[in-house]
DNA sequence: ACCTGAACACCGTTCAAGT
DNA sequence: ACCTGAACACCGTTCAAGT
């Protein structure tokens, strides 16, 4: 992964080309939010016939589905990663809703692909609700301690957790469409969706004004 | 519209391609849910040439805009029929987030072309905004009157929209791709998590067990 | 004014041939 | 074992020619 592509370097084997497919594949991925994704422009880039890569993935959609694959991981770490220092439950949860919607915003096509049609439905499709598994857990497991430590309010954890994930994702989703700045708002209206979210779990909310 | 192909009906010019074209463009994307749209394809079970659809679009992604905007105006009318009957104000807006669902679950490749990046980002792109506009309306017409009649917190009404809407997208896009019927749930995961919107709503809660 | 059919550039995928 | 290049079927789009 060091070493880059000299002419010298790759004389006729590659090497590494499926590495370096994943690679270009998901630089195209974070610079085109605009899907013409083409197996042979990765290719192009990569500096291989149009050919190379189907020796390494059986075609494109199995390639998307690796990108995808990636994306899930990356979006648990980051998840993960940012309640690393939240030091309230409540903030736990407003702190993994923020990272949610900025690794949407960070990565669009990649979001829209981790939970399109395309690579959702076939390949990935029957393992979509496993891949989306450790993202269900991290909130339900969020909510549990929440309940136990009396901070929200005692439903079916199951439930709570959908209706926060689809909250997340909602926002998540809007933010990449551009869609959630309002007219004359004056907050951030992620973090105001948020807070609204939480106090439905709250079991005392703050003073309502 | 009523009169269908018939040989001897379309000898040459086909009288009303254009609305044959988006009738069949439609239908594809009702069963289609699979994205593999195709111009030439639409103009296969039209019954005209390829080249003939150019004639009333520019190109593909204007059809595909011309699908969308009308599935707007059709997710438009499916919210205001929902709330139609509904005699609470709590009512109305669960009323509205189960009909934004249902309309999803019922025509997913349309509702993810309405939002999706293709039509979203270019052609109707800019329009996206304006053409979500109505949607957002009814939910602030929803908000204030229940902040009007007291029974709902007095926010900031843009914000409380901006949450509900993300909270009914999400739903509906988990929902279409099959994520929201967890392990053993017993209840709709759907109409848990609007009930659990509306607790964070809610001035008085029902009583919190 | 509206539709056809050939034509062009480009894709995904396959495969015999090269290294 | 891995890569190339021709080949095939298919698309989006254009355009001169037909009606």
């Amino acid at each position: 992964m060091d070493r880059m592509k000299t002419p010298t370097d790759r004389p006729y084997h590659h090497g590494d080309l499926r590495r370096a497919v994943i690679e270009t594949a998901s630089a195209m991925l974070r610079e085109d939010n605009n899907w013409q994704f083409t197996l042979r422009e990765v290719a192009r880039r990569a500096g291989v016939s149009h050919g190379a890569p189907y020796k390494h993935f059986p075609d494109k959609e199995s390639l998307l589905a690796e990108l995808a694959r990636q994306g899930f991981e990356q979006l648990q770490e980051a998840l993960a990663a940012s309640t690393a220092r939240s030091r309230s439950i409540r903030k736990e949860l407003l702190a993994a809703g923020t990272a949610n919607v900025r690794f949407g915003v960070g990565n669009p096509a990649l979001y829209r692909l981790m939970f399109g049609s395309g690579t959702g439905s076939r390949t990935a499709g029957v393992h979509l609700r496993e891949r989306t598994l450790p993202t269900r857990g991290f909130l339900v497991d969020i909510l549990r301690r929440g309940q136990e430590a009396g901070v929200f309010k005692k439903h079916a954890l199951q439930g709570q957790a959908a209706a926060c994930w689809a909250q997340v994702h909602g926002l998540t989703l809007l933010s990449i469409d551009g869609l959630l700045m309002a007219e004359k708002v004056g907050a951030d209206p992620v973090e105001a969706a948020l807070v609204h979210l939480l106090e439905g779990l709250e079991l005392a909310g703050p003073a309502k004004r």
